[in-house]
RNA sequence: CGGUGAGUAGCGCAGCCUGGUAGCGUACCUGCUUUGGGAGCAGGGGGUCGGGGGUUCGAAUCCCCCCUCACCGACCA
């Protein structure tokens, strides 16, 4: 769990909104025309155009019933027996399996209804903190005009992760892969002086990225739904006020979602940006490594964790350079088996091609390269590995035996373990052939010193310098602080008191909506099917007729049908005439939290059987009681 | 983008090697029986065998090209 409790329902104090009159329409009312408290905290800075009013309270889920249909027989719920043949995750099978999604080209899935009632639920926790938080709600269109992605450099930074599409004037156009753009330009047409700030706006939409591979379902498709918010501040205390209030936020979506997450440091990536950082649900399926401190609350993605010089092996003092044969040693492990040498006294020489240009990059040969790293020290759009043949050129010599000593007109880049590496063997640029011996300084000198390391478990944490520990996790959330990067390149500016002006400030802040719901699932499953926690089950409730035949037993059904429904609980009432396993599997795949049996031989001594989702556990319960029973259970 | 594998009924699969005009399970429809853990019997509907080209008297099957999908990889020189 979070730092933070669930809101309860009700008895929450008011939370407040803040709305913009954009024309004189509308008057001066003050906040205390509104008869509730004024608002107690930097929400809101008092400024004469915004006119407070309280924001609609959390909803309970209990009245929040997105669901009609509810008798399985008129339903749209078609559940598998079998295990589709494309997925693996737990959460992909149970969403194909459960009847929630249907994939409709790689990358792209359809939402069912059921699977729609519970991206709705997920949809109105973020839609509610959000609000909570302050933020206004906008629509935007998926398509983004090139001219505007084009003012930042991110119509061709993207690359070929985004999709593009023109009309029948040869006009183009990107599916969004994200928004920073569309808000950016929003905001610098309509918002000009320094009493319109600060203004967080964000919308819940679709985005497009056509990953090099889609995977897990909808964990990683080429279609998906974000949450984007995006704030625009003065200063940079405003910045972290808005930022705060919105990491409060995500703290308070994924405890809602009944997650288990933690916060950890990141990399900005292609958004940009100084200070990032991750929610991450903690799943062993997770794509993201994350090395978080044994001692102290220090976590990062592994992509950002940092990693100093490690102490050099003693390997004696500077002997004289000299070329060794070494067939057939192309690999790190092949020359330490071959020459019998450890690791760490070989220096390896990795050449990548950044952009249209080639660099060498040198790592310790036990260490690992962090191509993040590389790609941020580098300011390059894309980093591949060189080919054999752009090796070549490069080093004059063929993949395997490439080395820094000789090497010329190219960047030598060395990570920071490289330093006082003494007696290093390294590549020798020709065919079977090393250095031994090589020095830095004498041999070989890099052009730049950068930690170009991955980190491991055992490495030091930065904060406390006790050992990290490597585990993974789903990324749900990802907060930026931009700072000015777009409202500079737009030209994003505002007039300050003094009639300056300036660039804007800006964050972003994202949550990945299918990913969340999917989170879920992993979180929140066993053999039989879904365990969904009570915020987001499409139903509370299935009541269970064993023979839809019976009167007994079908007016029974019918009469907590209605009892439930008028107590405002999400009922599915099973009336489909199947045999009693038939539907219990079905329930038990889809999830639903409380499953009220009732069967004639039960009814006949006055009992009906009320079944726990998460525990299977059973307990027998006078007809008389049931429904109280059952409404209080999913009140608690 | 590389490797591996797969595209045959809604879903899961067999048939292909060895060419002769498509089958099993499930789901679906009808009837009867059954009714507390994915029922039984009987009858039935449903397929451009991913697409195109070729070989052949004849192609799901053999050959060529293309498309799509999945899994793994795409730093460890």
């Amino acid at each position: 769990m979070g730092e933070l409790a669930p809101p309860t329902g009700g008895g929450a104090e008011p939370h407040y909104n803040k709305i913009r009159i954009l024309s004189g329409v509308g008057g001066n009312r003050s906040p205390s025309d509104t008869g509730l408290p004024a608002p107690s905290c930097s929400l809101n800075p008092g400024l004469p155009r915004w006119l407070l009013v309280p924001a609609a309270p959390a909803r309970s889920f209990i009245t929040d019933s997105l669901i009609s249909i509810m008798r399985f027989s008129e339903a749209f719920i078609p559940t598998l027996k079998e295990t589709p043949a494309e997925a693996t995750l737990a959460s992909h099978i149970l969403m194909m399996r459960a009847g929630l999604i249907r994939k409709t080209a790689s990358g792209m899935y359809l939402w069912l209804p059921l699977g729609l009632s519970m991206f709705k639920k997920v949809e109105n926790i973020i839609r509610e903190e959000m609000v909570r938080a302050g933020a206004l709600e906008i629509a935007c269109s998926i398509v983004i005009p090139d001219e505007l992605l084009r003012e930042t450099g991110r119509w061709d930074k993207f690359g070929e992760e985004m999709f593009r599409v023109h009309d029948r004037h040869r006009r183009e156009f990107a599916l969004g892969p994200t928004h920073e753009e569309i808000f950016t330009d929003l905001v610098r047409n309509h918002l000009t002086s320094w009493r319109d700030f600060p203004t967080t706006l964000f919308q819940i939409g679709r985005k497009y990225r056509d990953e090099i591979r889609p995977r897990f379902g909808v964990m990683r498709g080429r279609e998906f739904t974000m949450k984007d918010a995006y704030s625009f501040d003065t200063d940079a205390e405003g910045l972290q006020g808005s930022y705060d209030r919105m990491v409060e936020a995500y703290n308070r979506i994924f405890s809602r979602c009944g997650l288990d997450f933690t916060v950890v440091a990141a990399d900005s990536g292609a958004i940009g940006g100084d200070v990032s950082y991750e929610f991450m649900v903690k799943a062993d399926s997770g794509e993201a490594e994350i090395a978080s401190c044994t001692g102290c609350s220090y976590a990062a993605n592994v992509e950002r964790f940092p990693c100093p010089a490690l102490a050099p092996a003693d390997q004696g003092s500077p002997a004289p350079i000299e070329e060794i044969s070494t067939p057939g040693m192309s690999t790190i492990e092949a020359l330490s088996e071959g020459l019998s040498l450890a690791a760490t006294g070989i220096v390896k020489t990795l050449l990548y091609r950044a952009d249209d240009k080639v660099v060498a990059l040198l790592m310790r040969g036990d260490h690992t390269l962090n191509e993040t790293k590389a790609l941020n020290h580098l300011g390059a759009i894309e980093l591949v590995p060189a080919t054999p043949e752009e090796i070549q050129k490069a080093t004059g010599g063929p993949v395997g035996f490439s080395g820094p000593v000789g090497l010329k007109d190219i960047r030598v880049i060395a990570d920071l373990s490289v330093k006082g590496i003494v007696n290093a063997l390294l590549g020798a640029n020709k065919a079977e052939a090393h250095f031994k011996n090589a020095n830095q300084g004498r041999d070989y000198d890099p052009t730049e010193w950068v930690d170009l390391r991955l980190g491991g478990a055992g490495d030091a944490c930065p904060e406390c310098g006790e050992t990290v520990a490597i585990t993974r996790g789903i990324e749900v959330g990802h907060v930026f602080q931009l700072g000015t990067v777009y409202s500079s390149a737009m030209k994003a500016t505002f007039l300050d008191k003094e009639g300056k002006s300036r660039d804007l400030i800006m964050g972003c802040y994202g949550i990945g909506v299918d990913r969340t719901l999917a989170s879920v699932i992993e979180q929140h499953h066993d053999d039989r099917g879904i365990t969904w926690p009570m915020e987001l089950t499409p139903f509370h409730v299935a009541i269970v007729p064993l023979n839809v035949k019976d009167e007994a037993v079908n007016d029974t059904a019918e009469r907590f049908y209605r009892e439930l429904q008028e107590a405002g609980i999400d009922v599915l009432l099973d009336d489909r005439d199947q045999r009693a396993g038939f539907k219990f599997k079905d329930m038990e795949l889809i999830g639903i939290p409380l499953r009220v049996t009732i069967g004639p031989k039960g009814l006949k001594s006055g009992e009906v059987e009320i079944t726990e989702r998460r525990t299977m556990e059973t307990e027998n319960v006078p007809v008389a009681e049931a429904a109280a029973r059952l409404i209080n259970r999913v009140q608690q």
